[in-house]
DNA sequence: TCTGGGGTCCTAGGACCC
DNA sequence: TCTGGGGTCCTAGGACCC
C-alpha cells in the first residue's frame, strides 16, 4: 500500500525519563528510586488529592497516576511528598543539556517536562557506531549525572522513536528498543487494544471497534477512504501512522496554529454562583499577567462553569481590538456568565482560556476611551505585574481574595511545593 | 475507568464579503 | 435582482497529549 523507499529514513531517538519526579524527589532525599516506595501527590494535606507520579515499587502495590491519596497504603515504607516542581525543571534542563552534547539544538525537540525527541542521523557516527550505541550511552550518561533512570526509543521517524519507547522500551530490561519499517507488521499490527497506541484514545477506540478494528493491523489494512468520510483527516492520519508512517522533521518546527494561555480549577466544595466571581477574577486577573508578560494581547477569552451536577456552561467572546486588561476580560465574561449560567446552581469547575493573540505593540486606544484612565491603568497593571514577578503571586492581591472564597493561597502553596 | 491542570488541533455551521 | 462560488471569521463542541 505505501512504498517505505520515499519515507524518511533518519534516526530518531524518543526518551523517557522514567516516573520523573517521584524519582528527583527520592535523589532530593537521598533515597534509592529503583527501590523506595514513594509517591508526589498534588498537595499532602488533602486525602482526596491525586497521585502525579509514583515509583516503580509503589506502582507494583497498585498505586499510579491518578490514584487518589487515601488509596495508598498506610505503611511506614511509603513516602508521600509534596511536589518541587523548580526542581524537576533543574533536573529536566541538567538532562537536555547532557542530551544536547549529542545533537544540534535544532534537531532536538523538548515534548515534555520528563521526554523529548533527538535527531541524531547527522551526528551518531561522531559518537558511536550506530543510534543503538549512543543511546546506550545517553542512557548511562543521564544516570551518572542525576541519577535518573530514562527509556529510550529509537526509530526511522518520529512516530516509530515513540512507539518502539512507549510499547517497548517502557517495560522492557535495559530501557531502550529499536523499531524499523521492517518490523511494523511483528512490532505495530499486533497492538491492542487500540487506545494503546499514540494518537487513539478511548472514544475513538469504540468507534473504531464498532467498525470491526481492534488492533493496528486491522487499522492498517482498513479502506483509507473510509476513514476519510467518517473522522476526517484523523482518519488518514490513522491509516499512515498504523503503517508507521510519519513525514514530520524536528528541524522543520512547527509553529503552534492556536497557541492559548488557560487557567482551570476543579474547586475544593461547591461554590454559589456568587463564590464562583471570586475563583474566576483570581484566574482571569492570572492568564491576564501572563499574557502580558508574553506581550500579546488575546482577541478570544473562552470561559465555563460546571456544576456539582455535570452541568457546563460555557461561551467564547471575541474583540476584534484585543486586550489584555483583566477588568475588560472580567466584564466580558460575568456579562455573558449572568446569562447562560444557573445563578442558583453550585458550582465545582471553573475554567478560562485566552487565545488568538496579536502582539501589544497593535494596542489601540478607541476614541471613546478616557486616555488619561487608560495609561493609568496600564501603569497600575505594569507594577502589578512586576510585583508579582519579582515576589511571588501572592505579593499583591485582591480585597475580594481575602474571602473564603478564594483559592489563591491554596494554590500558591501547591506551586511552590509546601505549605505556608 | 481515568486525577488535575496545561496545552493543541479539527470540524461543522452560520455570517459576511467579494 | 437573482444565483452561485469561494474565502474568511466566529462560535460551539469534540478529541488527544503529557
Amino acid at each position: 500500500m505505501y512504498d517505505y523507499y520515499i519515507c524518511p529514513h533518519r534516526h530518531i531517538l524518543c526518551v523517557d525519563l522514567k516516573s520523573f519526579f517521584a524519582s528527583v524527589s527520592c535523589i532530593l532525599k537521598g533515597l534509592d528510586p529503583k527501590t523506595t516506595k514513594l509517591a508526589v501527590v498534588g498537595d499532602t494535606k488533602s486525602i482526596g488529592s491525586v497521585v502525579l507520579a509514583a515509583t516503580p515499587e509503589l506502582k507494583k502495590l497498585g498505586v499510579r497516576t491518578g490514584s487518589r491519596l487515601f488509596e495508598i497504603p498506610n505503611r511506614r515504607d511509603i513516602y508521600i511528598i509534596n511536589p518541587s516542581m523548580k526542581t524537576y525543571l533543574d533536573y529536566s534542563s541538567k538532562i537536555t543539556e547532557v542530551a544536547l552534547q549529542y545533537t544540534a539544538p535544532e534537531d532536538f525537540h523538548q515534548y515534555s517536562i520528563d521526554e523529548f525527541f533527538m535527531d541524531v542521523t547527522n551526528s551518531f557516527h561522531l559518537f558511536a557506531a550506530s543510534p543503538y550505541e549512543l543511546a546506550a550511552r545517553l542512557h548511562r550518561e543521564i544516570h551518572e549525572e542525576t541519577k535518573v533512570d530514562s527509556a529510550i526509543g529509537i526509530g526511522e521517524n518520529m512516530l516509530l522513536s515513540k512507539l518502539a519507547l512507549d510499547i517497548e522500551a517502557k517495560k522492557m530490561e535495559g530501557g531502550i528498543a529499536e523499531w524499523r519499517y521492517h518490523d511494523v507488521p511483528e512490532k505495530l499490527w499486533p497492538i491492542t487494544p487500540l487506545k494503546a497506541f499514540w494518537g487513539i484514545n478511548r472514544r475513538s477506540e469504540v468507534k473504531l471497534n464498532e467498525r470491526g478494528i481492534f488492533n493496528i493491523g486491522d487499522l492498517a489494512h482498513y479502506n483509507p477512504a473510509y476513514l476519510k468520510r467518517d473522522f476526517g483527516i484523523i482518519g488518514i492520519d490513522w491509516h499512515l501512522h498504523a503503517n508507521g508512517i510519519d513525514f514530520s522533521v524536528i528541524r522543520e518546527k512547527h509553529e503552534a496554529h492556536s497557541p492559548s494561555i488557560a487557567k482551570s480549577q476543579i474547586l475544593m466544595r461547591d461554590y454559589t454562583f456568587e463564590e464562583v466571581y471570586v475563583v474566576l477574577f483570581e484566574q482571569i486577573d492570572e492568564v491576564a499577567h501572563r499574557l502580558r508578560l508574553a506581550h500579546r494581547l488575546a482577541r478570544t477569552v473562552q470561559f465555563s462553569v460546571g456544576t456539582k451536577d455535570g452541568e457546563v456552561f460555557r461561551k467564547q467572546h471575541t474583540i476584534k481590538e484585543g486586550t489584555n486588561n483583566e477588568n475588560e476580560m472580567m466584564k466580558i465574561v460575568w456579562g455573558h456568565l449572568r446569562h447562560i449560567a444557573e445563578p442558583h446552581a453550585l458550582y465545582r469547575t471553573i475554567s478560562v482560556s485566552l487565545t488568538n493573540f496579536i502582539p501589544d505593540s497593535a494596542r489601540q486606544v478607541s476614541l471613546f476611551e478616557d486616555m488619561e484612565k487608560v495609561l493609568k491603568e496600564e501603569a497600575l497593571m505594569k507594577t502589578v505585574d512586576e510585583l508579582k514577578v519579582k515576589y511571588g503571586q501572592l505579593a499583591v492581591m485582591r480585597a475580594l481574595s481575602r474571602t473564603d472564597a478564594s483559592t489563591l493561597k491554596l494554590r500558591e502553596g501547591l506551586i511552590a511545593g509546601h505549605k505556608r
